[in-house]
RNA sequence: GGUCCCUUCGUCUAUCGGUUAGGACGCCAGAUUUUCAAUCUGGAGAGAGGGGUUCGACUCCCCUAGGGACUGCCA
C-alpha cells in the first residue's frame, strides 16, 4: 500500500476512462499510471470507468483485456468501475436539462445536408451551422438530434495543467451532438455527465483530447457545472517519431506482457516517459507516488525506446526473488513442452540465481536457463561434436578422472580446480573451457563452468562427461 | 484546408535569463575473459533555422520549417 503524502487532500478524483475497442493501448496504461500517481500523491481516489457508450463496437473481450491490463499493471481503481452504458438514462436527463435551459436544440438535418453544409463550413473557414439552431416551432415528424448550443463569438480558454492556457475561437468550436437521433448519448456528454456525477477533480488524459476540452468546457457552462481541472499530456509515439502501432513491435499492453516485461519495469519506465524527477531514473513505486506532480510532466511526445526499456527490465529482474521468477517463467518453459512440476521449478530455483544478471526480459530467462533442463543423454549440438577433437577429448578424459574425486561440490572448489588442471596440463583454459560448456550444456549458452559443474551436480556432470566421451 | 499542440545529445530527460548545457539508455574504445552476456573505466554526442527583447538567451516574443492531434450521430 502506498502511503498518502502529507499534504493530502481527500477531495482529489482522478480517473481513466478507456474505450473498450479491441486492447489496452500502452499510452493508456501510462495514462493511468499517471492518475493513479496524482491520486495517490494527494491521497485521493483514482477510479475507471468504460466508455462503452458505443455498442456497436464494444466488446466483452476488450473490456477483459482493460481489467487485466489493469491488474497486471497493479493499478487497483478505489472503486468499482463504473460502465457508461448503464448511465445512459442519466445522460437523456441532463440533455432534457439542457434542453431546458435552452442550451441545447433538436436538430433534424439530413445526412445529405449535413455533409453539404460541412463542405460549406469548411470552405468558409468556420464550424457546422445547422438552421435548427433558432428553429422556434414544433419540430416536424422527422428523426433528430440533440446539439449543445454553443456559443459563437467570444473564446473558450482551456486551463490546462501541462500546457497553460489554451485559447479557442468560439466560431470554431461546432454545436456538437449531445444525443444521436436513437437517443443514445455521444462520447463528449457522457463524458461531462460522469465526471461530474463521479465528482472527478482532475481529467488527466492525452493530448489527443485538447479540443475536446474546449468542447466538454462548453457543455459545463450549458450545465451550470464546475469544471475540473484539465491536465493533457502527450503521446507516446513509436521509436520513429509515429503514433504507435503494431509495427513498432506492441502496443498492447498485453503484448509486454508476454515479451517478458515485469510490470513493476513497465511502471518505472512508462513513469520516466514524459515525466521525471530530476536525475532519478530507477524509483520505487512509493518514491514515484511521492514525486509525482504533474507540473513536471513534459509537454512534448515521448517515443517508445526498447533499449532503455530493456535495461529498466533487467534491473527489477535483478531485484526479483528466484522463486518469483522461477514461477513467472515456468508457463513459458512449459509452453514449450517441458512439463512444470515441482522438480522443475525446484531445478529453476537454483539455476536463476547463476544467470539472471544477463536477462533483459523473462523469455531471455528462460532460454539462458535452458542449458539446465537439457537430459544428461541429450545428443550433442554439431558445434560442440567439432570440438570434440582426439586432444580435447583426452584432456576432458583427464579432467573427468580428476573431478570424481572432488568431495566439495561447489564453486570456488571447482573453480580452482579448473585453474589447477588447466596449469598441470599447461594449456589455458580455453583450450578445454569451451568443450566442456558444450558437453555439459549440449550446445546451449552455459554460465561460467564452475556454477555449470554446480548446476548439474557430481553425478551429472560426470554422467555428461561420459556421455560425451564414451 | 482550418483549429490547436510540440521542437535540448540517436532516445528519455535536467536546466526554469548568467552552467565547461548535467544525468540515464544506447553507441565507441579500453579493462576483464572459459561461450554469450554482465561488470568496471574512459570517450564521442544536443539547444531545428531566422529575426527580435536584454548587459546577457536553450530559457521570453515573432516568423519559418518539421512533427503531432483534432476537424464523426467513434471514443
Amino acid at each position: 500500500m502506498l502511503e498518502a503524502h502529507p499534504m493530502s487532500s481527500p477531495s482529489v478524483v482522478t480517473r481513466i476512462a478507456p474505450s473498450p475497442t479491441g486492447y489496452m493501448h500502452i499510452g493508456t496504461a501510462r495514462t493511468a499510471l499517471f492518475n493513479y500517481l496524482f491520486a495517490k500523491r494527494l491521497g485521493g481516489k483514482f477510479l475507471i470507468r468504460i466508455e462503452d457508450t458505443d455498442r456497436e463496437r464494444s466488446t466483452e473481450g476488450a473490456v477483459a483485456a482493460i481489467f487485466e491490463g489493469m491488474a497486471w499493471l497493479g493499478l487497483e481503481a478505489d472503486e468499482e468501475p463504473i460502465f457508461q452504458h448503464t448511465r445512459a438514462d442519466r445522460h437523456r436527463e441532463v440533455v432534457e436539462d439542457m434542453l431546458a435551459r435552452g442550451g441545447a436544440y433538436r436538430c433534424s438535418m439530413t445526412t445529405e445536408e449535413l455533409e453539404a453544409e460541412r463542405t460549406l463550413a469548411r470552405a468558409e473557414g468556420r464550424s457546422v451551422h445547422s438552421p435548427w439552431r433558432d428553429h422556434a416551432g414544433t419540430l416536424p415528424d422527422k428523426p433528430f438530434v440533440v446539439r449543445l448550443k454553443a456559443p459563437r463569438e467570444g473564446q473558450t480558454v482551456l486551463r490546462d495543467l501541462v500546457k497553460g492556457d489554451i485559447v479557442f475561437e468560439n466560431n470554431q468550436l461546432d454545436d456538437l451532438i449531445l444525443l444521436r437521433s436513437d437517443g443514445a448519448p455521444t462520447y463528449n456528454l457522457a463524458v461531462v455527465a460522469d465526471d461530474h456525477d463521479m465528482h472527478v477533480t482532475h481529467v488527466i488524459r492525452g493530448d489527443d483530447h485538447v479540443s475536446n476540452g474546449a468542447r466538454q468546457s462548453l457543455i459545463y457552462q450549458a450545465l451550470g457545472w464546475d469544471l475540473p481541472v484539465f491536465a493533457h499530456i502527450p503521446l507516446i509515439h513509436g521509436p520513429d517519431g509515429a503514433k504507435l502501432s503494431k509495427r513498432h513491435g506492441a502496443q498492447a499492453v498485453g503484448e509486454f506482457a508476454e515479451m517478458g516485461y515485469l510490470p513493476e519495469a513497465m511502471r518505472n519506465y512508462l513513469a520516466r516517459l514524459g515525466w521525471g524527477h530530476g536525475d532519478d531514473e530507477l524509483f520505487s513505486d512509493q518514491q514515484a507516488a511521492d514525486w509525482f506532480d504533474i507540473k513536471d510532466v513534459v509537454s512534448s511526445p515521448a517515443r517508445l525506446d526498447w533499449d532503455k526499456l530493456n535495461f529498466i527490465n533487467r534491473h527489477y529482474i535483478r531485484e526479483a526473488g528466484d522463486l518469483r521468477l522461477a514461477g513467472l517463467i515456468a508457463p513459458v518453459l512449459q509452453a514449450r513442452g517441458i512439463p512444470s512440476d515441482g522438480a522443475l521449478l525446484n531445478r529453476l530455483i537454483s539455476v536463476i540465481p547463476l544467470i539472471k544478471e544477463g536477462a533483459s526480459t523473462l523469455i531471455e530467462l528462460a532460454n539462458l536457463v535452458g542449458f539446465a533442463l537439457t537430459a544428461d543423454d541429450a545428443p550433442l549440438d554439431p558445434k560442440t561434436a567439432g570440438l570434440l577433437t582426439a586432444e580435447i577429448s583426452e584432456r576432458l578424459a583427464r579432467l573427468r578422472d580428476t573431478l570424481r574425486d572432488v568431495e566439495d561440490w561447489t564453486v570456488p572448489t571447482l573453480e580452482q580446480l579448473i585453474r589447477d588442471f588447466a596449469a598441470a596440463e599447461q594449456v589455458g583454459i580455453g583450450k578445454f573451457g569451451p568443450a566442456l560448456r558444450g558437453v555439459m550444456g549440449k550446445g546451449s549458452p552455459a554460465p561460467d563452468l564452475a556454477s555449470t559443474l554446480v548446476t548439474f551436480g557430481r553425478e551429472g556432470s560426470l554422467a555428461r562427461l561420459s556421455f560425451a566421451l564414451d
